[in-house]
RNA sequence: GGCCCCAUCGUCUAGAGGCCUAGGACAUCGGAUUUUCAGUCCGAGAACAGGGGUUCGACUCCCCUUGGGGUCACCA
């Protein structure tokens, strides 16, 4: 058993964006590996400083995900704890209160300067290939000037005096030893003049004041960390051991996943069966399309009747290995053998046929019962089945065996939606009219073949699989034909379709009359 | 463009100088099983970006080149 360090402590501090970005999860996964790991606490922080929508309703859908994939969290808005609030938005003292002691110290002063005069200076600089920097005239200010402006309410913000003769540097559990040059860096904005803070420090002062021992984000956050460290030292604050996580990107790309290109996402090969998948599903249950509910949002999986384990396995696997050769882990697994030293630094591109064989692992793992409740919901949804919470109990045993027939096709729970020709009326089932041709109308034998077997099947019994199957057998033997020449065309009569199940099982899932029913249907479309 | 990061099979990865004629998984392609599909079993192809060093020896260390990416806001 590895070392354990209770007083380790992580955060996760999404904002309130309506949906669960599939990335922010993983990285959300390994914070919470980390602390769990460690035996340490997990919190949840809610980066509102923007609140223009609805916070309650756009932070649902997150707190949704984490609950789906069984990830809980120590402290946060709903838990409360020692830090509270858990709202950034809530937290504005805290930011007050570090700003004036920034000025007081002289580490941050008030800049007077007009946006536009910056963004002249910055033109100007770039003119010249020269690294943009701070002016820093609002530093040449007397006192009685300073007084005035403030009289006057001249409008500034408050920047961070960034000391212009030394670097910074971080030891990066990812990445390693990383350092900038401060004499490149202009004066970050702390305080807006409308007197709201900036992402990287009401950041640092979150961190800092909920003694977060660990910050583990994505990569894209590896050069904002110059600015935090400053504003940790200028705090007086330890900074916390940072770890940079590489991304992940589309399938074939090596661009950020990222919900923005949705429609190039569309068109990757990779991602396109996801899509589509989405756009034949989802309909069904109502829930729109694939517009709605895309790949890169975690409610796509859970929509689809993903298993937690199948994406957690897959999502841990991205950027993280133990060793050689285990793919397969448990959440208990990863909780266990879960180490930041074991990041990758490379970022990792999603592979949606990788998380689908972890996916079909999972579902292996679970018993007939446990599935057949995961698709119900599914059926209801659809309106295949009556409305009722679960399945009841005397369909249960009829439920069991199609699911044991459909075996490992079912990779996903709305799988079961590919048996829907199970649940349709006889007189209300489609054919697949490509297959009804060829198997049915062009084959010369195949009419007086199912009329013949239609009467025959009334005289067995009992009506199961093994039974239909040796029957069968021994029906296509006493005529002289090849199996293939009944079989091909019972399918398409039973079912609509030229692929399914095992034929045996789907006759006597039916059960007689509903075969015979279906079998007079088609006979009498020929 | 400046700064920063990254670079092993198509993909996810193992590899902390000799264990590597580079291992595993997914995908792909064969073959077997089979009533379709799925699966299962057996097998195959498939990679250290390039160039310099260091070393008796480099996938592993250093430098350069190339390529990719991130970031440069009174966004987060």
């Amino acid at each position: 058993m590895p070392d354990t360090n209770p007083s380790i402590r992580t955060r996760f501090a999404p904002s309130p964006t309506g949906y669960m970005h599939i990335g922010g999860m993983r990285t959300a996964l390994f914070c919470w590996l980390w602390a769990r790991h460690n035996g340490g606490t997990f919190i949840l922080r809610i980066d509102d400083t923007d609140q223009e929508r609805n916070v309650a309703s756009a932070l649902e859908p997150i707190f949704r995900a984490f609950r789906w994939l069984g990830l809980d969290w120590d402290e946060g808005p709903d838990k409360g704890g020692p830090c509270a609030p858990y709202y950034q938005s809530q937290r504005t003292h805290l930011y007050r209160d570090a700003v004036e002691k920034l000025l007081a110290s002289g580490a941050a002063y008030r800049d007077y300067e007009t946006p536009e005069e910056i963004a002249a200076q910055r033109q100007a600089a770039d003119a010249d290939k020269r690294t943009y920097l701070s002016s820093r005239r609002s530093l040449q200010l007397s006192d009685a000037e300073r007084a005035q402006y403030a009289a006057e309410g001249r409008s500034s913000v408050v920047r961070l005096l960034v000391p212009r003769d030394r670097t910074v540097a971080i030891d990066d559990v990812v990445r390693g030893h990383v350092e900038w040059d401060c004499g490149l860096m202009p004066d970050p904005v702390l305080m807006r003049s409308n007197g709201g803070f900036l992402y990287n420090f009401a950041t640092v002062v979150d961190d800092a004041q909920m003694a977060i021992t660990h910050v583990i984000r994505a990569e894209e956050h590896l050069t904002n960390t110059a600015v935090q460290v400053l504003v940790y030292e200028a705090l007086g604050h330890q900074p916390p051991v940072f770890a940079h996580i590489p991304f992940i990107t589309a399938p074939g790309s090596n661009k950020k996943l990222s919900k923005r290109d949705l429609e190039k996402l569309r068109k990757n090969p990779a991602l396109q069966k996801l899509f589509d998948r989405a756009d034949e599903i989802f309909p069904q249950l109502g829930l729109g399309d694939s517009t709605t509910l895309s790949p890169v949002m975690v409610e796509y999986y859970e929509k689809l009747g993903y298993l937690p384990a199948g994406l957690l396995n897959a999502l841990v696997r991205l950027g993280w290995s133990l060793d050689d050769r285990t793919e397969i882990f448990s959440l208990a697994d990863i909780v266990r053998e879960f180490t930041l030293d074991r990041i990758i630094k490379s970022p990792a591109g999603f592979d949606p046929e990788k998380l689908v064989s972890y996916q079909t692992h999972w579902m292996g793992e679970l018993s007939i019962d446990a599935r057949v409740d995961g698709c119900w919901p599914y059926l209801v949804q659809a309106k295949l089945v009556a409305e009722s919470p679960a399945c009841p109990p005397d369909l249960r045993p009829w439920m069991g065996e199609l699911v044991r027939a459909i075996g490992d096709r079912l990779k996903v729970f709305s799988d079961i939606l590919d048996a829907r020709e199970f649940f349709l009326a006889d007189d209300a089932l489609p054919y697949d009219e490509k297959a009804f041709q060829k198997r049915i109308r062009d084959a010369a034998e195949a009419p007086e073949l199912l009329a013949a077997l239609r009467d025959a099947l009334r005289t067995v019994t009992p009506f199961d699989a093994p039974t239909l199957d040796g029957f069968v057998h021994g029906f296509v033997e006493s005529r002289g034909v090849k199996i293939g020449q009944l079989i091909h065309p019972l399918r398409v009569a039973l079912t609509g379709k030229s692929v399914g199940i095992g034929l045996f099982e789907t006759l006597a899932l039916l059960g007689m009359d509903r075969c015979v029913a279906r079998l007079n249907r088609a006979l009498a479309r020929i």
